[in-house]
DNA sequence: CTGTTAGCGCATTCAA
DNA sequence: TTGAATGCGCTAACAG
C-alpha cells in the first residue's frame, strides 16, 4: 500500500550483479574472482576491471546469500555459563580478539549454567550455521558435542575440561594449581585446614579437590580428612560455605577456595565473622581475576592464564574450521600450567 | 573428487520441501503457516497435518534462508567498548537476556574504544543484517548512526548519551548522581575536595564533572575552582590521575571519581602513597560495580542501575524494531535516578 | 483456502 | 578464460 518513493527507500546495497555489469563481465566470473582467493586463472584486464567495479560501488559480498549457498557463515559462537561472573572478561575478550582477527563475527550465548539451556543456545547456532563453537566452562554433556559434530560444526573447550576427552580442550592444570595453594598453605605453617570445593561434576574443581586432599592426606587426625564444603561457585555460595566452615568451635587457619568468586565470598564471611584476613584465617583462591589485586583484597591465588587459555582455544578451533580434513584426527588436550600468585590474604598463622 | 557416501555425510537437516511433501501440500503452505501467526486463514485439517509433518521431521525453518529472503535475521548486534571493563557484566547479562527472551540471537562486537573500529563493527553488523544494534558506552559520532539508520537498522543507545539525541537512548542521571556524590563528600565535613574526570568528550563524563563543579562553586578560595584531573576510565588512569591528585603538599581529603573504575585504581594510589582510606582520604565512585561491595573495599559510590538500563534498553530497541510504522519518531531519552549507595571509603575528614 | 511463480544474493557445476 | 544454468531454503506476490 506505501508507494515507496526511491529516494526515501533505504539505499539497495550494490550485489554482484552490479559489479558483473560495471565490469562488463558475468556474475559467474565476479564470483570467481570473489572466491579464489585471486588465483591465477583470470585474465588480468578483467581482473582489474572487476577490482575497480568493486571499489567503486563499495560492493562486500552479502555474508547472508554466502551463508546459504555455502553453508558456512563466518561466523563462531561463544557459549559462556554466566557473563556475569568474574572469571570470563579476560577469556571472553581474549576469545573476541582472536576470533575478530581472523575475520570472523562473534554469536554470543550464555547459558546461566543449565544444561538445557546450553542445548538451546547450540541448536540455534547449529541452526544459524555457525562454523565453529568455543565453549567457555560449560557444562557441556557429550551428546552436545555430537550434535554439533554431527552437523560438522568445529567444536573446543575453553577452561572447563570433560571427563573424556570429546573434543579439543584447553584448560589449566587444576590437579597442580590444587595441590600448589595447599602446599603454601602447608609452608606457611597451616595444618588446620580446609577447603570450599565447587560442584563434584565439574572436573576442574574435582581436580582441585584432589590436589586439595593428596596435599594434606598425613593431617586430619580422626582420619576423616579435613573438612570440605562443596558450594556453588559464586560470591554467595562461597560465603555461605565459608560460614559452615568458620562459626565452629576450632575453626581452620587456613582455607582453599577452589575459585577466587568463591574466595570472595570467603572474604565477606570473614567479614561478617569479625574474623580478620590473613591474622585470624588465611585465604588462597584459584583463577587470579582482576579484582584480587586491589589493595584490601591482596588474594593469593593461582593464576589460571585466561587470556592464553582464550587465544590458545581460538587458534585450535580456526585451526579445525580451515583443515576439515584431518578435523576427525583425535581431540587434543592443552594443560596450561598453574602458577601461585602470592599476595596479602595468606600469612602465617598466628 | 572426494566420494561422499550418504552414510558418511552429515545427515542434511529437513527443508520446508520436505515438510510440504511429507504434509501433502506445497511449501507456500507450509510458509504461511509458519508465518501467519496462526493466523485463521486454513484449514483444521492442513494446519493439523503440516504441524504434525514438523514436529516428525523435527523441522525448523533457517535462518538463514528466512534472512535472505525476509532481509530480516532475528538478531541483534551488541557493541561494547571493552568487555573487560568492571561495568559491563551486568549491563552486558540483561541485555543478553532481555534479546534471548525476545527470540533474538546477539552479536558481539568490542571496539577497544577506538571509533574506527566501532564504525567497522558497524558495518560488518548492518551487512549481516542485525534487525537492531544496542551501542553500549560506545564513541559513536552522529555518522555511525546515521549509517545504520539510512540502512532501516534499529539503534539504542545504552549508559552513554551522545550530545545531540540521534537515538533512544537509556543513561543513568550523570549531573544529579554527580551533584549527589559531591554533596555527600560535603555533608562529610570535608571541603579540600578535588574530582578525577573521564575524557571530557564522554558526555555522562562531562555530566559528573559539571555536577562536581555546580556543589562546589564556593569552594577553591583562589578562584580557579578546585583540582580536577582528567583520566582514561581504567584502573590505571585513575590511579595515575591520584597520584598527581594527592602526592601534592596539602592533598584533598575528599575525591570524587568519575567512575568506579578509576575509583579502585585511586585505591591503589592510596597503598602506593601510604594514604589510609578514608582515614586519610575519602573516596567516592561512580556505578556500583559488584567488586565495590566487598570487605576492603567498601566503596561509596553512585548506582548506575546498569540491570535496569540494560533491558529498558533492549525493551525500546525491540520496540522499534516491530513498529517500523513510526520508527521514524523522534527519538527519545530515558533518564534513570542515580542512588548514592553508602559504604566505607568515606568518612568525616580526621 | 491453496498452489504457481519468481525472486533474495551468491557459489558452482558444466559448456563454450 | 568466461558464461549460462541451477540450487541454497525460504518468502511473497498473484492466481485459481
Amino acid at each position: 500500500m506505501q508507494t515507496m518513493e526511491p529516494e526515501n527507500s533505504h539505499p539497495r546495497r550494490p550485489t554482484i550483479k552490479d559489479v558483473a555489469d560495471r565490469a562488463g563481465v558475468t556474475k559467474a566470473t565476479v564470483s570467481k574472482y570473489l572466491n579464489r582467493a585471486h588465483g591465477y586463472a583470470m585474465a588480468a584486464s578483467t581482473r582489474e576491471r572487476i577490482r575497480a567495479a568493486i571499489q567503486e560501488l563499495d560492493f562486500q559480498p552479502s555474508p547472508l546469500a554466502r551463508g546459504l549457498s555455502r553453508s558456512a557463515t563466518s561466523t563462531i559462537g561463544l557459549v559462556v555459563a554466566d557473563i556475569r561472573s568474574q572469571f570470563y572478561p579476560d577469556l571472553v575478550a581474549s576469545i573476541q580478539a582472536a576470533a575478530e582477527a581472523a575475520g570472523y563475527t562473534l554469536v554470543l550465548g550464555s547459558s546461566g549454567d543449565d544444561p538445557d539451556r546450553e542445548l538451546d543456545i547450540i541448536r540455534s547456532m547449529a541452526h544459524r550455521r555457525v562454523d565453529g563453537v568455543v565453549l567457555v566452562a560449560v557444562r557441556s554433556e557429550s551428546d552436545h558435542i555430537d550434535y554439533l559434530r554431527r552437523r560438522g560444526i568445529q567444536i573446543v573447550l575453553a577452561s572447563r575440561d570433560l571427563p573424556e576427552l570429546v573434543a579439543d580442550t584447553v584448560v589449566v592444570d587444576s590437579l597442580a594449581g590444587g595441590r600448589a595453594a595447599t602446599r603454601h598453605l602447608r609452608e606457611l605453617g597451616h595444618r588446620r585446614l580446609a577447603h570450599v570445593a565447587g560442584e563434584a561434576t565439574v572436573k576442574p574443581f574435582a581436580d582441585r579437590r584432589r590436589g586439595f586432599e593428596l596435599e594434606t592426606a598425613d593431617l586430619g587426625g580422626d582420619g576423616s580428612g579435613l573438612p570440605v564444603e562443596v558450594a556453588a561457585s559464586t560470591i554467595d555460595g562461597g560465603r555461605a560455605a565459608a560460614h559452615r566452615l568458620l562459626d565452629v568451635a576450632e575453626p581452620p587457619t587456613g582455607v582453599f577456595f577452589a575459585s577466587d568468586t568463591m574466595a570472595l565470598g570467603g572474604l565477606m564471611a570473614c567479614a561478617d565473622l569479625g574474623l580478620r584476613v590473613p591474622d585470624d584465617v588465611s585465604i588462597v583462591g584459584f583463577d587470579n581475576v582482576a579484582v584480587g589485586q586491589l589493595p584490601g583484597i591482596g588474594l593469593t591465588t593461582i593464576d589460571s592464564d585466561a587470556v592464553r587459555v582464550g587465544e590458545q582455544a581460538t587458534e585450535l578451533l580456526l585451526k579445525r574450521m580451515l583443515a576439515p580434513a584431518d578435523a576427525d584426527a583425535d581431540p587434543i588436550l592443552v594443560t596450561r600450567p598453574a602458577e601461585l600468585v602470592v599476595r596479602t590474604s595468606a600469612a602465617p598463622p598466628r
